[in-house]
DNA sequence: AACGTTGCCTACAACGTTGTACAAACGGTG
DNA sequence: CACCGTTTGTACAACGTTGTAGGCAACGTT
């Protein structure tokens, strides 16, 4: 039912190479030849056999792009941008969750990289370095975090600047009791603890203390966690007047919980998010958040995997930084 | 740097093959021989080269997902559970993103159809049973619309009649006069026409008038859409009581119009939307919403797919249904 | 003792493609 | 007209894997 070179090459009366020169665009083909070639093609509807082309030549024309979770808004949108980039490279993506665990991130980046592709951009919440080292071959870029020095070519933002930056603006609006929600403890927090880092530093820098009791840990960064976490809060006693949730959907939950508890938001409480989802632009209130840009960690990402791919593999690993900015909507404006 | 099934044979003293039979599983492998060769296996990493493996075998284990935009979240979700189904069939899947448009689709469907993928999820939005005709080759399974009667096995979910019993608690609430967002003209939105009509249903059989001037088109299906459609809606002068959205996202959208144009949802106007996104749990109101299983759209369609590539590929196309079920929440339901 | 039968293993070819080496045809030059 | 370089095409091998055919022991059966 499918077609091969060979058959193109009966059809055209020409040899099989010649026909993979045309397909390749191989300059020396006459133009007759190549008409002949091209008509028989069309008419038989022929197209590569990308495993026997990789097979070949060793190259796929497929990355893969890993993601704790895909129906986690941040990770969706960035997904996307990453697919656009990547398609002005010619590479088609394959996409891959990976659960978020550190056994379940090893298999996919040590699984997934065997053979079928021909890099890997990977957004890992609890992989450690070492875990990396023992990943020979396949060209890989990691996403968002810095896992210590590892390997790999990174893309990172300034997640401690932009935590300090947002929590100086809540301080900035005269709140003094700025609730945390979102740490965690394990060693899978990263993005948590640089963010928690930068809180305290604004703190610090304005003179307020750091009040333990006003950090709430979230086992995940989902809705139902940030408004757990914000129920909690609530009822432990301390009385926050805004709240930093490590991400926007941690906020959704926190906006939830708050409004279920009566309160006002952003008068009683200002909340801020990080990661400016869409749905923190409609949310009610909007979502004062930290938007990093997606478009430009996914362009840099690609742009770093087609280095590596094109050039030197063995030079030593490349770190960029993706720019953010604040967007301060409803959540901490009074209207 | 990357071992061959040559380099383990060398190192365990057999034959190529013999190292084939033990990584597939063969049985007449002796105990010890096996227990050296996967000595050799272990000790080199191996791991076997999948384009080869396709090339030979015709399979490559990965089965393609295409979906038109992965940050509409009902998308996000419906990838997740399909990435799930498909891991207990050893199947790894690609995610790609059509962005919606019927050139586009085209494209994706027979580019990505070419051969790395052994079969192809496809929710379509604009995609003709003509185009699909002229797809030739890799098996397919349709999601959630009725491509009039093409040639591939679907999984749907009845339309029109979760349209119509959704319309019909909105008619039970004592509304009178509904409104809808998401109307799409062109032949793409088989989806809207097919939700429209149920509504129309639900009317007709309450003795309800179909009023045009409450139909409000919307482009896409995002968040924005739907808020622009309630603008149009509010500013045109009519003035509903209630108003389905024929997706959530749709839905969100609306809340946000109602909500800055001082209207209380659900007391002046009671709002539902389509497809049970994790968002309309946390929303403000939470949002009454039809409930597809998307669990089971997901185990349906890989199963659908898997029956196709072990069993007869010229057998008929097979249509089955997936549940749904209505969610009541805040959006109709007065405290 | 001769004969299958079974278990275990090997050699070879093939999947569809492209790089390499080379042959044939062509055109221009001395 | 002999020579040479360029253009245009071909044949062959190889990428890493698995299916097929078959060989060689070891065993039980006649």
């Amino acid at each position: 039912m499918r077609h091969r070179l060979k058959d193109v090459a009966e059809r055209a009366g020409v040899s099989v190479k010649t026909v993979s020169n045309v397909v390749n665009g191989y300059v020396h083909v006459r133009p007759d030849t190549r008409a002949r070639v091209e008509e028989a093609i069309a008419e038989l509807n022929y197209r590569p056999n990308l495993s026997a082309r990789h097979l070949r030549k060793g190259r796929t024309g497929v990355i893969a792009l890993a993601v704790p979770e895909l129906d986690i808004p941040y990770f969706a949108e960035l997904a996307r941008h990453v697919v656009t980039a990547a398609a002005d490279f010619g590479w088609t993506v394959l996409i891959d969750q990976t659960g978020g665990g550190r056994e379940q991130e090893r298999v996919v980046a040590s699984g997934i990289t065997d053979h079928l592709i021909d890099g890997l951009i990977f957004s890992p919440l609890a992989l450690t370095a070492e875990d990396l080292a023992s990943l020979d071959g396949t060209p890989m870029v990691l996403l968002g975090e810095r896992i210590d020095h590892g390997p790999a070519d990174r893309v990172v933002i300034d997640n401690v600047g932009a935590a300090r930056e947002i929590t100086s603006h809540l301080i900035g609006l005269g709140r003094r009791r700025i609730a945390v929600v979102g740490s965690q403890r394990t060693d899978e927090g990263a993005s948590a603890r640089l963010r928690l880092a930068g809180y305290a530093d604004a703190l610090r820098a304005a003179g307020l203390d750091y009040d333990e009791a006003l950090v709430a840990p979230a086992p995940a960064w989902h809705r139902a966690d940030g408004a757990a976490a914000m129920r909690g809060l609530l009822t432990s006693g301390v009385r926050p007047d805004a709240v930093f949730c490590f991400n926007d959907t941690l906020a959704l939950g926190a906006l939830r919980a708050l409004h279920e508890a009566g309160l006002r938001v952003p008068e009683d409480v200002a909340v801020v998010g990080f990661d400016d989802i869409e749905d923190g632009r409609f949310s009610i209130p909007t979502l004062s958040t930290v938007a990093p840009d997606k478009a430009q960690i996914a362009r840099l990402a690609v742009e770093l995997l087609a280095n590596r791919l094109d050039g030197d593999r063995t030079a030593p690993a490349r770190e960029v930084s993706a720019p953010y900015r604040l967007e301060f909507r409803e959540s901490t404006q009074t209207p």
